[in-house]
DNA sequence: TCCTTCGTTGAACGGCTGTTCATTGAACGA
DNA sequence: TCGTTCAATGAACAGCCGTTCAACGAAGGA
């Protein structure tokens, strides 16, 4: 194995770690020496890598761009549903990783909040209703919970329930927020 | 002032402080000395009066009823429409210290099932589906995005609309969750 | 008035944190 | 083969944390 091999090798060990460790435990209860241990590596080989705890948790927190969201609310909504029995399906660790630090880190907040609101206005622009801002952010919000409720709060209910399920519960629910249903 | 009611009044104050230092800044980030420096008290005295930093928190968590949830689906939901204006207008600083170290803090979550789970089941006991368990874990899950989006993550949108707005909009939501529609 | 009670303080403790830095040793280029 | 590069280590630092404890000083009872 080459050196630059093992070198990408370790970095990506070290953030899929880092990642992990965030989701669970949230920015501060998560330790340079947890994510190094966990990564089979030295605490001081994550510092030289990264710079500082708070630039791996940016590293680990770059929203990735999701798709594109156009068309008919109708359509938008199916979209949405999709993309919330995939994160249902297997655990969304960056996700998860992001959300749980953005309510646990002054600064997780505002580095997520550019990429969220570029969301929510692109949510907004497929709604034809005059407060599609308000009704965007309130989409945001129930898919937040919903998430939120199933992995980070573990509700039985809904961690029981199979997503389709929650899916379809969902589906009038969000149809009205979008003004799909007339 | 007598002896008794010094002790009384102190003890308070630092329950207010740590409530809001708990809302604001999560478990892990809320130190004894800040709470003790917003009481305008000295650190050891609030391990003095309640033992540790775990019972502090549990004192400010103790979940207090927040009154029945009975009867037809449509008024369970203007219920919960009303609590949830109620908790917009003013910052409801206890939910939001329990709500934002349920996710911070491990033993959080634990402290506040409890509670929440018989709030669930209450809820469920209201709704005539089937399916009511899901239904009421999701719209609990929906109610706290909604409180989530608008005083932690602090979504524009939802900051600025005025309850009524939120509470209109939720309403078709709400309804079609809870079977209220038919 | 004197002694007790107790709310309150200040200093200190060990432990864990993020971070630094000199050092090692194996992969590399010549 | 030899010197360089660089991934990786281990020990150490200062700082903040929760927690402890001896001591002070004013309120309360006799």
């Amino acid at each position: 194995m080459t050196r630059a091999e093992r070198r990408r090798s370790t970095e990506a060990r070290i953030l899929a770690a880092a990642a992990r460790l965030f989701a669970e435990s949230g920015y501060a209860d998560t330790t340079i020496r947890a994510v190094a241990a966990a990564a089979g590596v030295n605490p001081g080989l994550v510092m030289h890598y990264f710079g500082s705890k708070e630039e791996l948790f940016l590293r680990v927190a770059r929203a990735r761009p999701s798709g594109p969201l156009e068309g008919e609310p109708e359509g938008v909504v199916e979209e949405l549903l999709d993309r919330l029995a995939a994160s249902m399906a297997d655990e969304p660790v960056e996700s998860l990783a992001v959300l749980r630090s953005m309510l646990t880190h002054p600064g997780a907040s505002e580095a997520a909040a550019e990429g969220a609101a570029r969301y929510r206005a692109q949510l907004a622009e497929a709604l034809p209703a005059a407060d599609a801002g308000v009704r965007a952010a309130l989409v945001s919000a129930v898919l937040i919970g919903v998430v939120l409720g199933r992995h980070l709060l573990k509700l039985e209910e809904l961690r029981d329930a199979p997503p389709e399920q929650i899916a379809a519960l969902l589906r009038p629910c969000l149809r009205s927020l979008t003004g799909a249903d007339g």
